[in-house]
Parts: structure tokens; sequence; C-alpha cells
DNA sequence: CTGAAAGCGCTTACAG
DNA sequence: CTGAAAGCGCTTACAG
């Protein structure tokens, strides 16, 4: 088998030696060869019998350290040190019921969106004691489902997941097994389960309120597809709601769905303006950022310009969003801050300061730059 | 204490109960409180007794299916569906002492580069049967000890690292636990550690040389910060061999160090080229694409532009950088391939089908794009 | 091919 | 405040 080579090499090595010499008097190769062997590393007992304690109270240093006098926590201290000891983690968490680790299933890490988010989480968690399995769903719901399922395997406490589109055995087993989780990124009142997020649709209504502000009536989409993405849906929502306020809406041909990536923001600009100027829209509304600066890359080509010959918006705020050339118009959220507000609850509810996740909307802010003015006459 | 109330709420689960009434006759809830009581989760000898086997076998079903006959390894995973069981994978670690986790440290998770590392690693690693830690230094050695010994705490079986400046303590311990470990992105000859990346040295005398060969001769340098950063400087070290063989240097003045962000790229351009236009350089090399696009965006504020006024290059090809206006002359590597090829070295280490980590070199391409040209006369 | 039983490295009621 | 001992949920020599 092919672990029995690493195991010999963790039989072999200098502290399995060490350890069989002290407290093996009749320790043989043989009588070793026998026994089940351990990994090599210095294990607890060892520094209760250097520290003259009993391992329950090596136990209670670490863990309830107030339970111990001042006297012995020094001495146990000491031994820990000395023989270099790291708890080993398998051994707690079977005899606790307790692992200090934290799920968080996100769809990518390819923008800086989600990664914000996960480094708000990770700070909160790691002062926590936690350390945190990250899975990427690339936009897969069942990807998703697997990723929860090891995450479960490997004993999580508790799971943070981007958005509401999951298979319903995903909070099924959640519930289940009593495991505190939170929906991040979306936000929605009416939503069964914990949300720290923004309320997706209500974004979208306000830009699109601003473009109408500005006078705007012939509108296009450019979005990333809705399947499986119930944050793109509320999105393209918000946009219809505003519109049909307005008597609006938006014709089949100028709604554009692909990839969210540059180049589909560009061959969707293309596609638009290829309208005549009469026919073609306005005002562009991207599902995010990517889309929209994609789409002023091809209009540069074209030599078209915003917001002369039209206004769009993007959505995230980029870092590359404000010193684009025009200076994109679009919302920003705090994801970290998502990532922070998230961890924090469901520490409290690990920690049973809180019976449950209190949910929490973020609101974006919108950002009027240079993408947007006034249509032409 | 705060962890009781969770552990309550799972001994009173409906599992728990079940489980009660199935293995204890003589079962009040006084005896169920005098017990340990378990998380709730279904166990492994409950699917023992369902399947009618002993528990070695159901163990044996999954871990080496090919020593248990047909027929009763079919019954055995019928039961296991039907109890729904999930291994629990902290008694699995200490019995076996493999906890089928790897774990990896990048600098950061805010640019495409490493996620694209990460999700080469993880999907390699997935097919494997491990999960990934994932950690982030924030450029920090420091950091990245921490991370790494709460990595060893949770018993990672393989490291991955980014770049090689840790503190020696970090290679020592991984030594120390005979744990696999490579780093990775950066790649020399004469590294005393196993290395899957790219020679940083070499690809910055490339773009150099390019710039030489199209007649350049002043050149300045924009780059981030090479403190605990092998990388850059091997990066700068590179770009200096090259001018050093063309009889050039860069003059202070010219050699500006900073974040890594699109304003640091925009202001050190302008103070670049707030010099006289004889004594301002022709070639600015950056040390990478951000870095390079602000300073994109700064010509153009300028009313400058390349390659007519300037040449300029970066490094990483981010997706925008192929769109961008002008379109920047650039290095690209394959970062999922990095991931790919050291996930692999990893696993194939773990199973003892290798004794050691292979290093590899992977070879940037060089993207000669619209922003390099020959320098005015 | 299968089972009885020891053991992996910790924590935690329980008793003092 | 401290210790003896059981137990957490698995795997794995060993024996047949």
């Amino acid at each position: 088998m092919a672990s029995d080579r690493i195991l010999r090499l963790w039989h072999y090595d200098g502290e399995a030696l060490n350890k069989r010499q002290s407290t093996d008097v009749t320790g043989t190769v043989a009588a070793a060869k026998r026994a089940r062997g351990g990994n090599g590393r210095v294990k607890l007992d060892e520094v209760a019998k250097r520290a003259n304690v009993s391992t329950a109270t090596v136990s209670r240093v670490f863990n309830e350290p107030e339970k111990v006098s001042e006297e012995v926590r020094q001495r146990v201290k000491e031994a820990a040190r000395a023989l270099n000891w790291i708890p080993n983690a398998a051994g707690r968490a079977l005899a606790s019921r307790r692992t200090h680790i934290a799920g968080a299933i996100i769809p990518t890490l390819d923008n800086e969106i989600f990664a914000h988010q996960v480094s708000g989480m990770q700070s909160v968690l790691s002062d926590g004691g936690f350390t945190l399995f990250l899975g990427c769903s690339n936009y897969d719901p069942d990807e998703g489902l697997r990723q929860a399922d090891a995450m479960l395997a490997r004993g999580v406490e508790a799971l943070a997941v981007v958005g509401e589109n999951h298979p319903p055995e995903l909070f099924e087993s959640l519930d289940a097994r009593q495991i505190p989780y939170v929906v991040t990124y979306s936000y929605s009142k009416t939503s069964p389960h914990p949300c720290i997020g923004f309320d997706n649709r209500a974004a979208f209504s306000r830009i699109t309120e601003h473009l109408l502000s500005l006078g705007h009536r012939r509108f296009a989409a450019i979005f990333q597809p809705e399947i499986s993405n119930d944050r793109v849906r509320e999105r393209l929502g918000g946009v219809s709601d505003a519109l049909a306020s307005a008597g609006i809406r938006i014709a089949a041909k100028d709604l554009l769905i692909g990839p969210s990536t540059l180049e589909f923001g560009a061959a969707s600009f293309a596609q638009l303006m290829a309208q005549g100027t009469k026919a073609r829209p306005t005002a562009i509304i991207c599902g995010n950022d990517n889309i929209a600066l994609g789409a002023l890359m091809a209009a540069r080509e074209l030599g078209l310009d915003a917001p002369r010959d039209f206004s769009i918006t993007g959505f995230d705020d980029l870092a590359i969003s404000s010193r684009f050339s025009p200076r994109l118009t679009t919302m920003k959220v705090d994801n970290q801050q998502i990532g922070i507000l998230a961890a924090s609850e469901l520490l409290a509810v690990i920690a049973g300061r809180q019976a449950q996740i209190q949910s929490k909307e973020i609101v974006p802010v919108l950002h009027i730059r240079e993408s947007t003015g006034a249509p032409a006459k």
C-alpha cells in the first residue's frame, strides 16, 4: 500500500526512538514492530510526565487555564515549550467533538469580490482560534454541494455560503446536523435563511432610477447568466421594477446574456451599437464592472464615448473602475465587511453567546462618475 | 462554558435518541446523562450492525474495497447509504494517522495570479481525496509562519508555499516532521528547496532585452517592494543583468519602489515624465501589469501615448491587459498549471509513488503588443 | 475474505 | 485545584 511508506518514515524517526527508550525498558526492534506505532510527534502525555502532572492537567492548562494553579500552569507550559509539543488536532477533535474548523463556499476566487469576503472571514476566524476550509463551486450548485459534504465529513462547525442558490439538500444537511450557517453577499427580508449581504434587486433599481432621472428612455442590459444564480435574477428584477414604474421595458434584442468577461461585454456593446442611431439604447446597464469595462473598451475602438454617445453602469467598483477613462459609474459593496460580520455571527452562535445568526443588511454605495450623463438630444 | 450549549443540542437530537433506544435497553434519561454522549451523527458501528458485519469490514469496504467480497461490499454500501453515514474525519485521522489535508500558503487572494494557482491545486487534490487548507500571508513572512504552524497542528500531509522568502523555522518544521513541501511560483536551479515555477530573473532579462533590441537606452523601473519578496528581488536583478550587458544602468531617480497599485503606477509615471524630454526615460519596466496599467492611465491624462512617447511593459498578462488601449506588452505565466503540477507532485510523494518532489521549470511567454516600440528619434 | 480487540492522542465527567 | 480512567469514532495488525 502506498500509505505504508509514509507511516514507516514516521515510525523510525528520531522522536519515536527516543520515546521508546524512555518508556519501554524492554524495547527491542521486534517489540517496536509489534506495537501500533505513533506518528513520531511529541504527545501530551510526554508533556505531563515532564511536568509531573496528569494528562488532565496538561489539557486544562491549554483549554481551561483558570482551573489550574498559577504554579502548575507555568510548569506545564514550560514543559510543552521544551518538548515543542503541538496538540494533535484529530485527538482533540475526537475527544471534545470540536474541530475549530469553519467552511466557506464561494463561486470563484477569480475576482477581488469574494477574495475580500474571504479575507474578512479569515481574520475574524483566526482570532477566534478557527481555521477556514475554502471551497469554490465555479458557479455550479452541485459542485457546491459536493464541497459542502466534504466539509461536513471534516466536521466543520459552521458554514458560510454565497447566495441562496444551492440544492435544498445542502441546507437540509446543515439543519439536520445543527450546523450554524449563513448566506452571504445577497440579502432579502423574505429569505428562509439567515443572510448577511445586500439587496441585489434594490441596488439595481437604484442604478436604473439614476439613469431614468438623467432622462434616458431607451435601455439595454448586458448580464451574466441568471441560471443557478439568484443574485443575477434579482438584479435583472430590480432593473425591470424601476423601468416598469416609468412604463418602460427592455426589448428582447437589447437584453444580452453571456459570460462575465471583458470579451462578452465588448461584443455585446458592438452588437447593440450596430443598430441605427434612432433605435439603439442610450443607457446600458451592465451586470458588473467587468462587463462594463469590456463595453467601454469596445466603445473606444468604435470611436464612441460615454456619456456623449451613451451612458453605461457597472457593479462592484473594482479598483480599476474609478481610474478608467471614462471613470465608471458603479456601486460598491464592502465585501470585507460582509466577511467580517458573517464570521463574527457564526462564532457567536458556536460559542453560545447567541441562539441564532442575526441577518444583516449591507447598503451598497452608488458612485456616480463620468460614464453616465444625460442622453444626446 | 460556551461549548456546553452546542454539545447539549447534539446530545438531545433525534439521531442520538434513536441510537440510545436501539443499543441501550436499560436506557433512561439519567443513564444517558451519565454517558459521555456522542455527537448525534451516525457511526460506523451502526453501519456494521445493520450490514451484519464487523466494524473492520465496514472500514475495509471504503478504504481497501479489493479485500472484501463483492457480496459483502454491496451489503455494507447499502447500509451506509440507508443510514446516510459520513465517516468522522477525526476518528479516521486518529486511527490511520492520515488526515488527507494539504495546505497552501499564498501572499494574497486579491489578484487572479494566485487564485489560478489555488484553483489548479484544488482540482488535483480533490480528485486525490484531499482537502485544501488555504492561508494568506499578506506578504508578511511571520504571518506565513503562523499559518504554517496552524496547519501543522491540523496535521496537513503536504504544504505548498509561494516563494522562498520564509523564516527558516518554516522549512525546519517541515523537514523535522517529514512533511513534503514545494516552493511554487519562483524557480531557481540553485534553490535548496524543490520548486515549481519560473525563473523571475531570466524573465525580466528577457523583457529588458526586448526593449534594448528596439533601441531603448534610457530606462526606468516601477516596482513593488523587494523587502521580504524574493521574486521582486530577482526581477530587478534580471533587469540589471540585461542592462549591464549593454553597459547601461538605471539612475536612482528612475527606480521607483512602492505598493503594487494602479495609483502608485500612475503617480510614478507622472513623476518620471515630469523630467525634461531629453532626460526622461524612453522605456519603463514595471514589476507587474497592475502597476503598468496605472502608468498607462496616467499617461492618457497627461496626453502621452505609447509607443509614440514612451514604451512600457508589465508582467502577468491580466485579462484586461490584452484588451487595454494600448494593448500591453507583458509576460504570461500559466499559474493554473503551476498549481496542478505542485499538487500532483505532492500527492505522488505522499502516496509513495515518488521519493521526493521533482522541481519543474515553467517558461513564461512574452507577449509583444502595442505598448512597446522603437523610441522617438 | 472476515472478525475481535487494541490503539490512535486527546478531553472530560467524576471523585476527591 | 488535581488525577484516574473512560471514551471520542475510526483503522489495522493479528489470527483464523
